[in-house]
RNA sequence: GACUCAAUAGCUCAGCUGGUAGAGCACAUCCCUUUUAAGGAUGGGGUCCUGGGUUCGAGCCCCAGUUGAGUCACCA
């Protein structure tokens, strides 16, 4: 029945690949198919004068075509990008036997449809440099028309915009908008980059658990889960850092991973449930060794991509070259507000959140209230590349003291375009120490931060082993991609981002329509009619019913057989 | 979670004060020179997001819902 759910587009493309099933042509051949070039080689490398490339092999999707007469032309889409294909019906089909051409090419073959082309490679008339083919096969059918966008110049027509379909169909929107691609290969070159700088340190790329009986590393909540057999709750890992730091107890000096972390919190931009994030620790460093790494390998990064530390970003022109600007928490505040919170007691600095308009409420210890300040006064202000240093003790729980200064930790972030993208400490190794931190947290959770930590026995027993002191790291690679591929939002970083799923109209199986009596060419337009369901069927109007059945059939040309007036009462009363 | 905006053909979008649903591309048919957003002519295609309401009459007005976007909140 599928003329009642198809578009007539799509009902075109079906018939086409019965023609070709006829025809003897498998629209989904099992043989491979030997390629011999890619379209960008081939622009590359073709020499009018040498008369090269005589005999290439390229396959891909057909992404427009242009059919005169015994001529066409057309272009074909594999990874690297487009080339034009020229067809001529005498050069297709030599022999007397147009048909390939006239029918093969012309009536069955759609946009978007996947074919192989074999010809000899030659330059228009208009200078463009084309496939002249003499062999085409079809290596797969489209039977959904994709959408079509143009471009001249830079400029594009009828663009595939629409967030909605671009992030829950985004094969579409990688086949169809070309900058899309550019942009993943750019974040996977971004992380190969990084692997490649601290594999060259000889840092060890581990993998530690995702699922943990114990979440903890970072302030977020987190998503539970449970497992059957040991009847327990586990939670999605927020981050790994407690895990990665057992490993520097053991031994290794370098750990890092890769690591895909799951917060259970709101979404925005910049926020997905499931993100990535690069932690790294190494033995016998503390967070001013950590800045300059990150300086270095982020630098890096950005030549990699862009042959220069210059990125454009949105309105601004970020400049990663070292060395970056270095703030300490204090200093920003004082630098952007005028007021030095340095010696403020709890009170004094909630009256001064009060005076700078920034929202503060009871839960709030002296910690978070300078970390408030600091994030509504200095964070958005600091679009090129800067470290802020040395955090309130209470907002850190796992970093060490500060070497020098009372009441702080050494910890920083780097901020660049406004937004953190990286965070270090050097880490806490006296476990006296961290186990007092962690019951100062269990005070927190009281006082109602449903995002303190919890208290980990089983890493405290770990360090009471002894842990190097240590430099730790932790790298927002969506964000950092972001920044790096002039993205504005985080769905465009990653492939599949978190959507809510499409409300699905609820149907019966044809097996319940049946069951009624109805005969099983009907069940689909009794459904098409509006009764998608045997509870709605129930409901309906016989008469108005018989009436709407028959019309459909008549209107689509169905050729069925109508029912009488009785049976469909009988349908609705069965 | 709050507020604002959006949803119309396969795609991009018009649609006046409430009165017979439109364009470009795509698609189909016919003709056709190596064309460049690209040949020409003709034609088909709609659950106007869903469900209620107001009205003689709703794509348009009102209410509720769904999905998305933006801003804010939480956070990396």
């Amino acid at each position: 029945m599928a003329f009642l759910e198809l578009s007539e587009q799509e009902i075109i493309r079906r018939k086409a690949l019965e023609e070709l099933e006829k025809l003897g042509i498998n629209p989904y051949p099992a043989e491979k198919y030997n390629v011999t070039h890619y379209s960008d080689q081939i622009k590359n490398e073709f020499d009018e004068e040498k008369g090269n490339l005589q005999d290439v092999t390229i396959a891909g999707r057909l992404m427009s075509r242009r059919i005169m007469g015994k001529a066409s032309f057309a272009e074909l889409q594999d990874e690297k990008g487009r080339i034009q294909l020229y067809f001529n019906r005498d050069e297709l089909c030599p022999g007397e036997d147009k048909a390939f051409y006239n029918t093969v090419f012309k009536k069955l073959t759609d946009i978007g449809d996947i074919i192989g082309v074999k010809g000899k490679v030659f330059k228009t008339q208009m200078g463009e440099i084309s496939v002249n083919v003499s062999e085409l096969t079809i290596l797969s059918k489209s039977l959904r028309p994709l959408p079509v966008v143009k471009e001249k110049d830079g400029k594009t027509y009828d663009a595939f915009t629409d967030p909605d379909q671009r992030y829950r169909q985004r094969y579409l929107d990688l086949i169809v908008n070309a900058p899309v691609r550019d942009t993943f290969k750019k974040r996977a070159r971004l992380v190969q980059t990084m692997r490649n700088f601290l594999n060259d340190k000889e840092y060890l790329e581990v993998e530690t658990p995702i699922l943990q009986p114990i979440y903890g590393g970072a302030a977020a909540r987190p998503f539970k889960t449970h497992h059957n057999k040991l009847d327990m709750t586990l939670y999605l890992r927020i981050a790994n850092e407690l895990y990665l730091k057992k490993l520097i107890v053991g031994g290794y000096d370098g750990v890092y991973e890769f690591a895909k972390d799951f917060r259970n919190e709101g979404m925005s931009r910049f926020h997905n449930p499931e993100f990535t994030q690069m932690e790294l620790y190494v033995a016998y460093k503390d967070y001013k060794w950590m800045m300059e790494l990150v300086e270095e390998m982020v630098e890096k990064i950005a030549i990699d991509l862009h042959g220069t530390t210059k990125v454009q970003v949105g309105e601004n022109e970020i400049d990663f070259k070292r060395p970056w600007k270095r703030f300490t928490m204090f200093e920003a505040i004082e630098h952007f507000t005028g007021i030095d919170i340095s010696q403020m007691d709890e009170k004094q600095l909630a009256e001064t959140a009060k005076k700078l308009n920034v929202e503060i409420d009871d839960s709030m210890g002296k910690g978070k209230l300078i970390d408030e300040i600091f994030g509504e006064t200095c964070e958005a202000k600091l679009i090129q590349p800067t470290f802020i240093t040395d955090y309130p003790v209470e907002m850190s729980p796992l970093a060490k003291k500060h070497r020098s200064v009372q009441g702080l930790v050494e910890r920083f972030e780097g901020i660049v375009n406004g937004k953190e993208i990286c965070n270090a400490y050097s880490e806490l190794n006296d476990p006296v120490d961290q186990r007092q931190r962690f019951e100062e947290q269990l005070l927190l959770a009281k006082r109602g931060d449903d995002e303190a930590m919890m208290l980990d026995e089983d890493f405290l027993k770990a360090i009471e082993y002894g842990m190097p002191p240590t430099a730790g790291l932790g790298i927002g690679i969506d964000r950092l991609a972001m920044i790096m591929t002039n993205s504005n939002s985080i769905q465009d970083v990653l492939f599949f981002p978190q959507m809510k799923p499409e409300k699905k109209m609820q149907i019966d199986p044809a097996s319940m329509y049946l069951e009624l009596g109805i005969p099983e060419e009907w069940v689909p337009v009794v459904q098409k009619a509006g009764f998608p369901t045997v509870a709605e069927l129930k409901e309906a109007n016989p008469n108005k019913l018989h009436q709407q059945l028959c019309g459909m059939n008549k209107k689509h040309k169905m050729g069925l057989q109508n029912p009488k007036p009785e049976e469909v009462k009988a349908w609705i009363e069965a």
